[in-house]
DNA sequence: TATGTATATAAGCAATTAATTATATAATAA
DNA sequence: TTATTATATAATTAATTGCTTATATACATA
């Protein structure tokens, strides 16, 4: 089992330790969003979910890729950290339902 | 697998997202420990410690127990969240050394 | 080109955090 | 009893957090 360093843990979990980051993360496992879907489901502000975003980012946890006017992020499978996080989200309930929700109103985005 | 609720997910990994308090977890696993244990090994003034272990209780994952002057905290085993704090606690290094060097300055209390 | 949409960033602000110092309480030892 | 030790709590403070509003940029489309 990789053993990470307590700071960097901590800084993690830190991060994780916010509900609206936690539950992006468990959408992220099960599917790649944009910015403007988390808007929708989290009913939040465009620029605070940016910078939620942006702090998963700075700490290596998702990725961005540019795909015509959206930014579509995703779990950043590589990071050292990835198996911690898989445990973490094994703990919490599937966000499936969230995305499900996305879809009836309309506002998943299919920038594939 | 238990799932917990995203918002009390949450609130568990904001209170471990702190180096002490993830270390902290990480000696209780291994070992009851009293607040000046914990200052000693963290220096760190007592205030701090006392207030860090407060935080931990009020969540229940530790329970405290008086002995003689002392006052000894264990993990609380019977959490719903104990499943989680072991997934976690396994990805950051044993805090045995911690416990060792304590001894070794003649700091470790015997209070069983 | 002008307009609208998606996103990021900056500035500001209220709430929270993590420490400190000072003080109180409880148990032990002289 | 008095002093010492272990701990908790309260008040204070500086730093951080998580939002807001305002603004800038980039792309898409009419």
């Amino acid at each position: 089992m990789g053993k990470e360093s307590i700071e960097g843990t901590a800084k993690i979990l830190n991060l994780l330790g916010n509900e609206t980051r936690l539950s992006m993360m468990g959408l992220l496992l099960i599917n790649d969003c944009c910015v403007c879907e988390f808007v929708d489901i989290f009913k939040m502000s465009q620029p605070a979910i940016s910078q939620h975003l942006r702090k998963l980012k700075d700490v290596g946890l998702v990725t961005e890729q540019k795909k015509g006017q959206w930014v579509i992020y995703s779990l950043n499978r590589e990071t050292t950290y990835f198996s911690l996080i898989q445990d973490i989200l094994n703990h919490i309930p599937d966000q499936k339902e969230k995305l499900i929700w996305l879809e009836q109103q309309g506002l998943k985005i299919s920038c594939n």
